[in-house]
DNA sequence: CTACTGAATGAATGATCATTCATTTGTTAA
DNA sequence: TTAACAAATGAATGATCATTCATTCAGTAG
């Protein structure tokens, strides 16, 4: 809490009083970066401007956007999963957001997939994919913090996308 | 510590009396569950009955064997993971490992698109995104516990690759 | 100017918990 | 049997750190 506190430039005191708990504290943090995640996300759906592929162009750039990622709300995210099993409030607080993010993904896959009737069924599954693949691309940047990590792991991701839709 | 040791049937002097302090205790843990991970990856590799395709099959069945990935564990490895950035250690015991096995997962890629010409300069993004995918699947399954989600994880993991490959 | 109220401060408090070490227990050797 | 040494114990210690609260500060009304 000093060390919080002091960065913020506030007293412990008027943060406690507000916050209630340290716990408390953290856990409308992690409402914070969910509901900032989700707005800008939202924001990219609600654009009908936009149709399917470039949406989901627009999805990647976002993700890798230095809004979105950078290694600080990168290390604040996975400090927040890692606790998840001692904490599971910290689950519950993403699984609405999560939820309905996995929905949106999941529609959009299924419009694109569907002239391939090869891979038409797996919308689903791919979607996950899709989802656990940028997932792990972040943890990936998190990791190794190299300058052209962010780069390499936006081509990835576009690469993975691309490769389905030949 | 107590908890540690408590669960663990051993007195708290013993335990510091050989890991020095709580630290290292949990780096020597972190060095123990990646060289498990590692020796049975190597196992694999070593392995020169199988071939290609066969043997990314048996590193998905292995990367989502109960031995490998169980909530306990996945918890551990997050719990590192998401304290990566206040102690570069943690980050640091796995570099080796992960360097390793990404040069073995990239020359597999590389063999395995040899004979297509499309994505056949492609195999190092391939096998990143790979990675990716299986830590993002691992994140999945210690965020959703339900039963089914280590087979949902593994179907869209080997969906992945079979999709590359066609 | 004074009294009143709510906001803000941060030193003091108390709870937690890693670490220590005086003591006990077990083992080997003479 | 006893002495010497090593291994193990866990209550006591001390450091850390979230939380509290007596006090100060700032704004408003009379």
């Amino acid at each position: 809490m000093a060390d919080i506190t002091n960065e913020a430039d506030l007293s412990v005191g008027i943060v406690n009083l507000h916050f209630k708990t340290k716990e408390q504290l953290l856990i409308e943090t992690l409402r914070f970066v969910a509901d900032e995640y989700k707005e800008g996300f939202d924001e990219i759906f609600a654009n009908d401007g936009m149709q399917g592929l470039e949406k989901l162009k627009a999805i990647i750039d976002y993700d890798f956007s230095p809004k979105i990622i950078n290694r600080n709300k990168l290390a604040v995210w996975f400090a927040f999963l890692g606790e998840v099993k001692a904490r599971p409030i910290y689950q519950k607080i993403c699984a609405q957001h999560d939820n309905e993010i996995n929905r949106e993904i999941c529609k959009l896959f299924s419009s694109l997939l569907s002239k391939n009737s090869k891979r038409k069924n797996d919308f689903e599954l791919i979607a996950s994919a899709y989802s656990a693949l940028t997932d792990g691309l972040w943890l990936d940047i998190l990791l190794s913090p190299r300058r052209s990590a962010v780069e390499a792991a936006r081509n990835a991701a576009w690469q993975y996308v691309s490769g389905l839709l030949d």
